[in-house]
Formats: C-alpha cells, sequence, structure tokens
DNA sequence: TCTGGGGTCCTAGGACCC
DNA sequence: TCTGGGGTCCTAGGACCC
C-alpha cells in the first residue's frame, strides 16, 4: 500500500499549549522549562528571536530577556497530552490512516489519493486544527517519511506556503533545488557524528545522499543511513501503521526536587515511578517479565562522590499489577543504594513486555491462582479508575507524600485547563 | 546555582553450543 | 608456528529522535 505520506507536526506545540487557554500570551516570548524548571526546552518564536538557545539553564537566561516579557512556565504534561489528543481526532475525522509519531507530531497515509489535489486538502485540514483546538501546526506531503520531514520544516520556515509543502521524487527539479540547499546534517536520521563522517567522504547535501550507493552507504554505516539515502531518493522503506504499537519497554524517571540520601525517602519516590510505570503498562494492555531500577548521584556535581547504577529483578511471572512491580523496585533499590551519597535521580524499566492476552500460564503455577489474578486484575481496574477521575495520586500503593524533598520543582505551571475539576478556566459575566 | 525525560533500532562482542 | 568453525542468543552501548 504505497502512496503520498504527510506529516503533521504542531509549531512551538508547548508554548503554542500554553497560548490556548491565556491569549494576553500571544506575541510575548515565553519559554517552558523542563521538569523540576531546570532548563529551557520549549521556545517560541518571539525567544529564539531573543537568541535563548534550547537547554539554557534556567539561572543563565539574561536579565534582557526578562526586560524584553520573557514569560517562563514549567512543563504542564497534563495539558500538552491533552490538547495533543484533541488534535489527534481532529485528524483521524479528515485523513484515511492516521499514525501518531510523538506528542506533537503524526503521519498520515494518503494511499489510493491523487497527489495532485492533496495540497489544497492539507490546506484545509490545517485550518481545521487551528479551529477545533487553537492550535498551529505545519504540513509536509512527499513520497516518503524522510522527505516528507524535509517538506514539513520547509512549511514552517515559509510562510508563504501557507503552511503546508508538498515534494515529489528525485525527477522532480523543485525538489531536487531543496536537496540540493539542504546540508545532509540536516536530514532526519543524520546528526552529530554520522553527519561529520558523511562530509568528510564528500556527501555534503542532502542530494549528493540521495545519490550515492546505497550498498556503499550499507557497508561504511548501517542498514539506518542506508534507508535514509533510499527515502531522500523518493523509495520509502517503511509501512504505516493502521493501529498505534504498543511500546516495548515503559521507562518512569525523574530527578528529585534536591538531593536525597535517605533511604526511606527514595524509596517513596521509587514507588510513585513504578506505581506510575505500572499504570502505563495496564493502559496500553500488556505484561512485564522484568524491572529495571536505576539510582544516580547528580553527575555535575564534581566535587560529590558519585555513584550510579541499574540493577534488574526478573519478575516470576509476567504482571502488570502495581504491588508486584513496586515490590520488585524496591528489591532492586535495597540492592543499589549505598549510605553516604546524595542522590539525585532514579527510575524503574519495565522490560520484556508481553501482551496481556498472551499471558501464558507457568509451569509451575496452580490453576487456582487464577481467581487470585482475577482479583488483582479487579483491584487494579478500580485503582485506575479512581486515579482517572480524581486526580493521579489519589490511591497510591505504599505512602507517597504530594510535598516531599523528591518532589519535582514546577513554580511556574500553569492550570491544567482540561483534565481538572478545580482548574477549569472562569468564564465571569457582569 | 543550574544543566529533562522517554523512546527506538542497530551492532559488536561475549557466552555458549554442536 | 599453529592449535576448528560455524551458528544462536543475549546484553551493553552507540546513535538518533522528539
Amino acid at each position: 500500500m504505497k502512496g503520498p505520506i504527510a506529516l503533521v507536526d504542531c509549531n512551538n506545540f508547548y508554548c503554542a499549549c500554553e497560548r490556548v487557554f491565556e491569549p494576553r500570551l500571544h506575541g510575548a516570548p515565553v519559554a517552558v522549562l523542563s521538569n523540576n524548571d531546570g532548563c529551557v526546552i520549549a521556545r517560541s518564536q518571539e525567544v529564539k528571536a531573543l537568541g535563548i538557545a534550547m537547554g539554557t539553564p534556567i539561572h543563565h537566561l539574561p536579565r534582557a530577556a526578562f526586560r524584553a516579557g520573557l514569560v517562563l512556565r514549567s512543563s504542564n504534561y497534563e495539558l500538552y497530552g491533552d490538547l495533543s489528543a484533541r488534535v489527534l481526532s481532529t485528524l483521524r475525522a479528515h485523513a484515511p490512516l492516521v499514525e501518531p509519531y510523538s506528542i506533537d507530531e503524526s503521519w498520515l497515509g494518503f494511499a489510493g489519493f491523487d497527489p495532485a489535489g492533496l495540497t489544497d486538502h492539507c490546506r484545509a485540514l490545517r485550518h481545521t486544527v487551528h479551529r477545533w483546538t487553537g492550535l498551529p501546526v505545519s504540513i509536509g506531503i512527499a513520497p516518503s517519511r524522510t522527505l516528507a520531514k524535509l517538506a514539513n520544516r520547509y512549511a514552517k520556515q515559509y510562510p508563504v506556503t501557507g503552511g503546508v509543502h508538498q515534494l515529489g521524487g528525485l525527477e522532480d527539479p523543485a525538489t531536487r533545488a531543496l536537496l540540493e540547499r539542504t546540508p545532509v546534517g540536516e536530514v532526519w536520521g543524520i546528526a552529530g557524528r554520522i553527519a561529520i563522517r558523511l562530509q568528510q567522504m564528500g556527501v555534503r547535501s542532502a542530494l549528493e545522499l540521495a545519490r550515492a550507493d546505497p550498498r556503499w552507504i550499507r557497508s561504511r554505516f548501517s542498514v539506518v543511513i542506508e534507508r535514509t539515502a533510499r527515502e531522500l531518493a523518493g523509495t520509502p522503506c517503511t509501512e504505516m501503521l493502521d493501529e498505534c504499537e504498543s511500546n516495548r519497554m515503559i521507562m518512569t524517571s525523574r530527578s528529585f526536587g534536591q538531593m536525597i540520601g535517605d533511604y526511606r525517602e527514595i524509596q517513596e519516590a521509587l514507588r510513585a515511578h513504578a506505581s506510575r510505570g505500572a499504570e502505563r503498562l495496564r493502559a496500553q494492555g500488556s505484561l512485564t517479565s522484568a524491572v529495571m531500577v536505576m539510582l544516580q548521584t547528580n553527575k555535575h556535581a564534581r566535587h560529590l562522590p558519585q555513584h550510579r547504577d541499574t540493577v534488574t529483578i526478573a519478575l516470576p511471572r509476567p504482571t502488570d499489577s502495581s504491588f508486584e512491580i513496586v515490590h520488585a523496585a524496591q528489591q532492586g533499590l535495597a540492592r543499589l543504594w549505598r549510605r553516604g551519597y546524595r542522590y539525585q535521580k532514579c527510575g524503574t524499566r519495565l522490560l520484556d513486555l508481553i501482551e496481556r492476552d498472551h499471558r501464558q500460564l507457568g509451569i509451575f503455577e496452580p490453576p487456582q491462582s487464577d481467581a487470585g489474578r482475577q482479583r488483582s486484575d479487579a483491584l487494579m481496574a478500580t485503582l485506575d479508575r479512581l486515579n482517572r477521575s480524581h486526580g493521579r495520586g489519589t490511591v497510591t500503593v505504599g505512602m507517597q507524600r504530594r510535598e516531599a524533598a523528591w518532589q519535582l520543582r514546577s513554580d511556574y505551571r500553569s492550570n491544567r485547563w482540561t483534565t481538572r475539576w478545580e482548574e477549569m478556566p472562569e468564564v465571569r459575566l457582569r
């Protein structure tokens, strides 16, 4: 099933989300901070114009930026996630095949469509997304994902495109011209080291990579880069997926609000991460067979003793029970933690995921344990329901305080306008 | 003083087996 | 002087992405 592919990408997504419910932020420089309010992870156009780089630590932000009216926001993933879902449902109403890619990007499959009419169709779609969600998007259309990515960037960069740009294959002169003036390091999938090696071998532009011999690329690099080269030449190398693929691993980790040495305190944080991981596991209908626990000190604090390590606990049988997963995580922590270190971050990874429906009974498992499992399933379903309807953290496994040293700092968080009753926007009539 | 979190895929190389 | 050869499986780590 081949056909044109479109990439829909929300412009400056996190900043745009902040503006949806606070219109006064339109035109103002808005920067969204990482977890713990550490550094800048998203910038509005105005912030980019101020010369503030991605990843700038909050304490390095220049005074001049604040004088220019810089508005800071803590990450508000509950809001971003909800708005992302709205964009997705809008897309699903207007495209035959939608494959979510990240919180702010989706691929659209247009197999069987006449490429000639697609630009207009996508302009209309872009307009609808904006009307229904308040979020501006750009759309790139091309025969392959790598080219669609390039088209998308062009659409974003040049307002004259009306936010939509379409590329063809190498036989199209306009496509060739764009590839020729695109440095190879700006191609999707080619970054830092590989870009340097390609340049040393004389491959400097996207066009040169598109025209390189795929077998040569494969022998010098890998199949990944070979695929990128083929895609640039207009041959799609991945299928569009009809349904959401499940994650193969679920990682949950956070830095602490401050460095922590106390075992009990870290244990509490880890319980929160393990529970959250288990919740996501159940949401995608999987079971895990192994829990990896990670614990690390602050690598930037060079004057302090360093310790970072991971340990993997194999579970007796695949499970999605918060209790079993938390228990395994705590076993892992007991092996990792050392007295006298001040830790900065801990987390869990749920590994070896399988689909819940494919669960097999263990050889040594007594058949009557089915009843116990059903009880556990019902309990987990109730726990998830309560946390969904009353907000995360309403029911927890073991103590997980809302105010604790391990909790994230988020001093500049906006309201969770669409997911919390008590934070809903108010309209006052007078 | 501060410097995020969550993913995927691929490859190299060791362990192990016949 | 050298001292099999091939295969599979698993894990760690690199590279990249958002």
